[in-house]
DNA sequence: ATATATTAATACCTTTTTATCCTTTTTATA
DNA sequence: TATAAAAAGGATAAAAAGGTATTAATATAT
């Protein structure tokens, strides 16, 4: 188990290969995104119509359709595609699953955890989708297997 | 979707639990355990044994028997634990879900995700078991919902 | 207008995780 | 030695996550 959902990983590696795809304008076909980052395309479909539905991405039917992400949109940081996806629970849950878990009655992981919960979301908070562009472009990382 | 699943967050509980319970000695049954931790009886039965099956925890049957933790194994740390429930991807895998994603072959978050994942590690590595137990003992820290 | 390419919606299937129940084995002690 | 207490183990079920297939809706080129 990672710390993502699989459902997010692929949400995370989709927002990246279309905002890359789709930098200089135009739309991206659902089959080109799930090969291009090596996923299940049916299963991909939903999680795109999720993210759309929810304006982390944008959308369009009919010839020429496809997917894309619009100026504003790729602004956005990686913690609104991961809350969209897996909701807010890993930057504010408790560690240990504990419901009542808070700084007046903290689980024994209490301030250890929120470290690392605060970390992962400022990690997230401060990476923007359209970052990697360059690196993608360039080949420099990669978005499948 | 917290950090940890289910299952390893009801382990680490009722470690914690466990090894402040027979700190002194003495054993602590299974229902005691399931009810100090708010967590369903079967079902840590199961966790239990197997962790017991991996050294992590001690058992003993018959009357008189039950769970708990020996002096050497209360020095472990929390990796250990989490390692043998979840076992090790949280600390070495990919954040995107990558196979292959690598220092020479990075996904896009991998340097940025790479902090993280040490991070985690590190505070399961510098916690043990037992550093918990005087916290529980003056009730600063809860276990239970 | 119509055919076509495309996403949207929906229904369904499979696997994994979480949870329960029941039986068996072990063991202390009366 | 019988009994009771406790964990161990097997079988099953329910729920959630992951994945597939089919149909509907729709924009656009012709």
């Amino acid at each position: 188990m990672g710390v993502f959902s699989k459902t997010c990983e692929y949400a995370l590696r989709a927002v990246f290969f279309i905002a890359h795809r789709t930098a200089e304008g135009g739309k991206v076909g659902i089959k080109e995104v799930a090969d291009g980052i090596a996923s299940p395309e049916y299963f991909l479909a939903k999680i795109l119509q999720d993210l759309s539905r929810k304006g982390i991405i944008q959308s369009a039917k009919g010839p020429h359709g496809g997917f894309f992400i619009d100026d504003k949109s790729r602004k956005n940081s990686l913690s609104e595609v991961v809350k969209a996806v897996d909701g807010n629970g890993l930057f504010t849950g408790c560690g240990l699953g504990l419901e009542y878990c808070s700084e007046v009655n903290p689980c024994p992981l209490h301030n250890q955890f929120k470290d690392i919960r605060n970390q992962i979301y400022l990690m997230l908070k401060n990476t923007s989708i359209e970052q990697f562009n360059e690196d993608l472009s360039l080949g420099i990382t990669a978005l499948k297997k």
